[in-house]
RNA sequence: GCCCCGGUAGCUCAGCAGGAUAGAGCAUCCCCCUCCUAAGGGGAAGGCCAGAGGUUCGAAUCCUCUCCGGGGCACCA
């Protein structure tokens, strides 16, 4: 509809060229927009106010030239100049009731676009260390992805979700020690646990499946393990010399396959536990990209290669720096330490480049928004390797901050204090934590209040939207219980008998639908489409308050049913993309 | 100090790519089930859109500065 009338206004503007009028060289963006008050019909232009400037008009009489330019349509039953120079349509009702026929035909795929067909598109979310258990600021990043996931889909790209596995670098040797220790502990050992080692309960109990699997296999004296190590941050040293010497000793003392056994025991067990986190959250991901495969495969010592042949490498200090201020960084960064290792920004470089080498048009990451300063740094790695940074999306979420009614709930990872996505999926469930994660934009801090998600009642916005499609489900079962037959046909043939103003604005909220989903993916934002089905809720509840759908009269009947139906059907739609279930039955 | 995000009703937030009188939900106050689930609906009240400049026909929306919150500035990942 929006469409067909931005052609109508395209063609004016044509002929007014032809006229003389106007400049040929005036491209104008012509604009359609709905109107949300019906006494300025149903949509309006600005156009004559764009163009007032550039020809030399007032906006009215300008107003006036495009309405005597315009095309004639069966659509438009009025048209008239408004305020400082709109242009206000008013559209044939005959012709918004053909949005229901349309919603019938396309059942699961109406809303669905083109406007992305054709282009790949790669998003990375979630990707948290597999040293821990997920926990409430991954979920937000886990909802939004997989909803930006399914919008863009619905928008007609082909998507492909990914979660990039740090399974290499420090943090694992650091999460292997940890397991070890606590190993050594379940076998009689007293050993100081340090300052920066990974302490959460799900260490112990993987140390404890070892213990079980392997008895006292790697079993050593506490006294061979502590001794001549630096002091720990307690003692008055530093905790990262101590943990890095730790390490060190694990290793020396268990010897490489030793020191994997619980490595890989720790990475399989809790990536395990993510994967099956995720998935009762109904998140899915098409690829698990091992960082540890990259580093196997050489590709960050091939990108480093690169990065040098570019003149981008130089040593200082021992160590290999990117140059990366000349594109855009505010600081060179170290992609070689001193003690020869890469750094965690190599191998991401060589993740990167390793994306753009699959083939995709549009990279997206989703990132935390402690984040932030990482951006220029990988920017700055694309183009080195020569690829247009605007193919890279970076999504920033924000924190969310939770709240059980007034009290915020604490955060730190001290004992106890910890609130996983587990928790917090059992304490308030799927739905209600998606709808939550996803009610807000992602550069909102959001404050997510437990009580509220977890409350049975109209309070929570979730039951309401959810509550509409299974109203209108309820209908038809009562339909059945009164022997009464559903005839889509006869109500198709009858839709002109849809005369009240709440069900006008049904129909116009339905036919904004595709619009919302084109909109919502654009710009990354599914918190648009959750607003959308509260307006559309509100719509439904409204008129299921004031007119009865199962009427005596067999043609309004079936035309009604046709309209909720249709309702019904888009409500589906959307929760669908948003991960989110519709209840047949409340 | 520099960078990112935010500052809209008592509270939590929308406000689409500048557009016509700034919108929801909660909380407060009134009202509505003989009837398809009241997990619903109708109404009242509530605002100098943080502040100051600028851009223009027109600014909550764009630009600059200031103030107030949150986060970030590693040879950690």
């Amino acid at each position: 509809m929006k469409k067909r009338l931005e052609e109508l206004l395209l063609g004016a503007v044509d002929s007014l060229k032809e006229k003389g009028i106007l400049d040929r060289a005036i491209e104008p963006l012509v604009q359609v927009d709905r109107r949300r008050d019906a006494l300025h019909g149903d949509y309006a232009s600005n156009l004559a106010m764009v163009l007032a400037k550039s020809a030399g008009q007032n906006p009215r009489d300008l107003a006036g030239l495009i309405l005597e330019s315009l095309p004639a349509s069966p659509i438009v039953t009025k048209t008239e100049i408004a305020g400082p120079g709109f242009i206000n349509f008013f559209i044939d009702p005959q012709a918004q009731f053909s949005i229901i026929r349309q919603i019938h035909e396309q059942n699961s795929q109406f809303g669905k676009s083109r406007s992305g067909a054709g282009k790949k598109v790669q998003i990375e979310f979630v990707s948290a260390n597999p040293t821990g258990p997920l926990h409430v600021g991954h979920g937000r990043g886990a909802a939004y992805g997989s909803a930006v996931s399914s919008l863009l889909q619905a928008a007609g790209f082909e998507v492909q979700r990914e979660y990039y596995v740090n399974d290499a670098g420090r943090q694992m040797d650091i999460l292997a020690t940890s397991i070890w220790l606590r190993y050594l502990e379940r076998c009689g050992e007293t050993i100081p646990f340090p300052g920066n080692a990974y302490r959460g309960n799900y260490v112990r109990e993987i140390s404890t499946a070892i213990y079980h699997r392997a008895g006292e296999r790697y079993r050593k004296h506490a006294a061979e393990v502590i001794d001549g190590l630096p002091p720990d941050e307690a003692d008055g040293g530093d905790k990262e010399d101590y943990i890095d010497a730790m390490i060190e000793r694990c290793r020396a003392l268990l010897g490489t396959e030793g020191f994997d056994a619980f490595l890989q025991s720790g990475l399989e067990d809790i990536l395990g536990d993510i994967r099956s986190d995720l998935e009762e959250f109904g998140v899915y991901h098409d690829e698990w990209f091992s960082e540890r495969g990259l580093a196997g495969s050489g590709a960050v010592q091939k990108t480093l290669e690169i990065l040098g042949s570019a003149d981008l490498l130089y040593e200082k200090d021992g160590a290999t720096w990117f140059a990366c201020t000349r594109l855009g960084d505010e600081k060179d960064r170290v992609v070689v330490r001193e003690n020869g290792q890469t750094t965690y920004l190599a191998s991401d470089i060589a993740y990167h480049w390793n994306k753009i080498e699959r083939g995709f048009d549009i990279l997206i990451d989703v990132w935390g928004a402690d984040h932030h300063g990482y951006i220029p740094r990988i920017r700055a790695a694309i183009m080195a390797l020569g690829t247009d940074p605007s193919r890279l999306e970076v999504l920033l979420v924000q924190f969310a901050v939770l709240y059980r009614g007034k009290e915020k709930v604490s955060m730190s990872t001290r004992a106890g204090e910890f609130v996983t996505l587990r928790e917090l999926r059992n304490e308030v469930g799927r739905d209600a934590a998606r709808f939550f994660y996803l009610m807000r934009r992602c550069e909102q801090h959001m404050d997510f209040d437990l009580d509220l998600a977890r409350s049975q009642s109209n309070d929570n916005p979730v039951y309401y939207v959810q509550y509409a499609h299974a109203r209108i489900c309820s209908v038809f079962r009562k339909l059945d219980e009164k022997n009464w037959k559903y005839d889509p046909g006869q109500g198709m043939a009858h839709v002109e008998l849809l005369t009240e103003d709440h069900e006008q604005e049904l129909i116009n909220n339905l036919s904004r639908y595709p619009e919302v989903i084109e909109n919502a993916a654009r710009k990354y934002e599914p918190h648009l489409l959750i607003q959308y089905l509260r307006d559309l809720a509100t719509d439904f509840h409204t008129y299921n308050n004031a007119h009865r759908f199962l009427v005596e009269q067999a043609e309004l009947r079936n035309t009604r049913l046709n309209l909720i139906g249709a309702v019904r059907q888009v409500i589906a739609n959307a929760l669908g993309i948003l991960g989110i279930s519709a209840p047949e039955a409340m």
